[in-house]
DNA sequence: CACCCATACCGAAGGTCGTTCGGCCTGCTG
DNA sequence: CAGCAGGCCGAACGACCTTCGGTATGGGTG
């Protein structure tokens, strides 16, 4: 995981479709030498997988929500719970006075309410704390810093 | 916008990599035919971009946090302001107590600090409420689902 | 210091896939 | 009923992905 990958990376995130050719010379290498870099990058997991990015409005998903979830008991074990519900988009354990974080967008906020309904129904949860969002700023995807945990890779 | 484009973006979500052939067979079309929709996908910006889903913990971010912040002012404008921020992934203005909330991801909790402390130097910013994720239950892209804002489209 | 092995890169070849095109069919519209 | 627009199919051309042999470089070892 040198500068060159980092590089592969960046690149990748912004147009994951253009060619080993324009790949390899963005950063000085072959299109053979290039893919073989993105070839590893996808066996290390490095690379999670290659996906599109969708326009939430397209979907019909226009109301972005955080809700923090209070609990009465240990969460730990909660994660097929709240993935069960497709409209919640991340959960997270996180520290502080709730106990899970999650993302949710719906189509309209009386589906939010509905959300937060089956939120109530898992079990352990004793409330939750809705923030809406009214504008996004904007969403990106983390840019490869520099050194980072490079350890023994 | 209907049934089969959902089914295209849902597939393209899960893997982008995969031929036209494969795609079209999957949702009843031929290979030319699940071309010229996704290209109309494209063309009208459902479809955003094609881009590699990175791992965290591999380009060094292991720290995840969501901050709160709040402001003595109206904070409308102040999105340059973020974005300037790398480590700030996404940026929302929110309606509650706090103002802005945004999304960090650092390779430390001490870089975590020094975001803080850049947020703190933004203008109208009176405070910032870290919360610190401690594990991630999962994190996936938003399923295309029914109905919607079709509307007009 | 010489040797050897592993790693990474280049350049080319073959096979697959993306992209485009003409033709057909269905469903509207005047 | 005629005309038209939109969507799909199937094929063909060209571009690209993928792999392979050959070569150079750096590190470890006797």
């Amino acid at each position: 995981m040198d500068h060159i990958d980092r590089a592969l990376l960046a690149r990748l995130q912004q147009d994951a479709t253009q060619s080993y050719a324009t790949l390899g010379q963005a950063v000085g290498l072959s299109a053979g030498a290039a893919h073989e870099r993105v070839r590893k990058l996808r066996e290390r997991g490095a690379i999670r997988r290659t996906t599109i990015e969708v326009d939430p409005a397209a979907v019909g998903s226009a109301v972005l929500a955080y809700v923090m979830v209070e609990s009465s008991s240990w969460m730990g074990d909660s994660a097929p719970a709240f993935a069960a519900l497709p409209e919640v988009l991340e959960a997270h354990v996180i520290a502080g006075s709730a106990s899970v974080l999650v993302k949710v967008r719906t189509a309209t906020t009386e589906q939010l309410q509905d959300v937060l309904r089956r939120i109530y129904a898992i079990d352990g949860v004793s409330g939750t704390q809705a923030t809406v969002v009214l504008e996004t700023f904007f969403e990106r995807p983390l840019s490869p810093q520099e050194s980072g945990a490079d350890g023994h890779l």
